[in-house]
DNA sequence: ATGAAAGCGCTAACAC
DNA sequence: GTGTTAGCGCTTTCAT
């Protein structure tokens, strides 16, 4: 800068202002200031800028392993709603299989950096470990159902998307159906749908198993059996990845879908769903976005409200060809 | 930290060391320091520390549009790499729809933040536009096969990938054979492609259809009209994302795959792919992402090597069911 | 409209 | 081992 101020013959105090776009300075000046800095190909010291002035409108958002289209889609939406917005997005992403460890550090992390505030897209982070940093900077919970009433969270209705799809399985009939439950800790969306699956199933008059799975791929071969034996006619996952592996091994197991056992999974949002006849429902990632983005920007704003935001969006069933009507000829369903 | 330190009866300097876990301090200070910062909340200021130290074991990262899964995967592979060696990432998008500008204006902004190093993972910028950052901080490329010999580059030879394609496909005894080229603008990887899928096909005595293709859907109804009129028996997509827009075009002209009409793509990525049958390439994105930073921790290392990285990854061939050896007995073909 | 000076919060020699 | 002193590169009053 420096440099910059000498090239152009003038104090770094007018770099600073031309760089900013602020102030004063004469036409003069800002054409001669910005030709030097071109010719040395200066650019400002976001970080050193930063610390001078205080403030940033920068923003930190933690992910959860973007691997997952819907994260992914999620990750994209972000950063455009924030370029809309005129803020920066800085990110990190967290591999689905690093429990919470790894997720406080690089929390740490982006707080160090002295975001101007914190979006955590993951649930990986519980309420509690936020909350030491809530006094310092707004954050907001994007995706995941918040519970702690403090947190500001904008997130999916993931007990109305349990119930659309619990619904749409059981008006095809079925009676007997297989739900693949995950540990709370594990993904706590899955979670959710899960259990919400179970009890709307239940108050249905239907028979449930609830099916417990830990790994990626536990809690499969339990389910494909079930169908095998004949003891369901639908299974129910908790999301489409989910889904996949489900399809997967039933087609290993040689049944059929819909005609043997009906399958559904959520989220929506993999390319290719159309075509595979994913029963799901889609999520509402690009609103969920803008909506989040927006509210951020409030919070880091001049007269942030005073309330605390909350708010479920609604997600869209998507019937596919995988959940048929029941076929009475099967075993004992 | 002025608190932490009167907090903990001892100097700035020695928090100081202690936070930075370097120096020699007393067992009994490190434990004070470490009590009194968290009972404080206290967290490092990174900009600061960084500012003051000169160094930064940050890496920006540059991405294209983590909607698209193969870049979504990238993304997660190149933090875990990064994780592992120690390198904090931080990374910014830039949806598939933004050309040139936003992406520079990014790059300005993560140059700003004076990373220590520079991974692009996006073939909008172009060289040129590198240029200018090259002699300030450590730049490599990753994925998009780099035309300048100047920039450090490791990325999928997709020459090869689209060989392996086209002799694949030549090999079920198509003869007539649409393919779809994009832009070199547009997709830089998918160009090449197409273009290599081109020549490789001509050189081996096939009729070629080369179909343009600007927008997502573009291009398409040429190739089904193309297909449905027996023009053709296989078409050649340069992407798994737009293979799919191919498959959905044809169910909907109600031809059937690969029966009427085979089809390829390229990426592998797509979870789902499999249950799909899609022919395809699957790209090392995992060994694409370690390279990568294992390469760039060399350059931000203390020694770092003087010639250009450049390295070039063989994908690995998926024969899937949309593509059959070639009917008989339709049309001119 | 422009410049001089005083920090922002931290680290790195260098003494003690 | 621990504290002291100088900055890192910028922004921001406050004069001029």
């Amino acid at each position: 800068m420096e440099d910059v101020a000498a090239e152009a013959g003038v104090s770094r105090t007018s770099v600073s202002r031309v760089m900013l776009g602020q102030g004063k300075v004469s036409e003069e000046t800002r054409h001669r200031v910005r030709a030097a800095a071109d010719r040395l190909g200066y650019v400002t010291n976001v970080m050193a800028s930063e610390l001078a002035s205080g403030g940033s409108r920068t923003i930190g958002l933690l992910l959860r392993d973007a691997a997952n289209p819907a994260y992914g889609l999620l990750f994209t939406e972000l950063q455009k709603a924030a370029h809309a917005a005129g803020l920066t997005l800085i990110s990190m992403t967290i591999s689905a299989d690093d429990r919470g460890r790894g997720q406080v550090a690089s929390l740490h992390r982006l707080v160090g950096m002295r975001v101007a505030g914190l979006i955590v897209a993951t649930g990986g982070v519980t309420s509690g470990q936020l909350e030491p940093f809530r006094a310092r900077i707004p954050i907001m919970r994007a995706g995941r159902p918040e519970t702690s009433a403090a947190i500001h969270a904008v997130s999916y209705d993931e007990e109305d998307n349990a119930r659309q799809l619990a619904v749409h399985v059981a008006e095809q009939g079925h009676r007997h159906i297989a739900v693949l439950v995950t540990e709370e800790i594990e993904s706590y969306p899955e979670f959710v749908r899960g259990t919400t699956m179970v009890s709307v199933l239940e108050e249905r008059g239907c028979t449930v198993r609830r099916v417990s799975v830990r790994g990626a791929g536990d809690g499969v071969e339990k389910v494909v059996a079930l169908a095998a034996a004949g003891e369901v006619s639908a299974i129910m996952a908790p999301s489409d990845p989910r889904q996949l592996v489900v399809l997967r091994a039933l087609a290993a197991a040689g049944l059929r879908v819909p005609e043997d056992v009906s399958v559904s999974g959520c989220d929506g949002i993999m390319p290719g769903a159309d075509l595979l006849g994913l029963t799901t429902v889609r999520l509402p990632v690009e609103e969920l976005a803008r909506r989040t983005v927006s509210h951020m920007a409030d919070l880091i704003g001049d007269e942030p409200p005073s309330g605390v935001v909350s708010e479920r969006l609604l997600g869209t069933l998507v019937p596919g060809r995988t959940v048929g009507p029941l076929a009475r000829a099967r075993g004992s369903v």
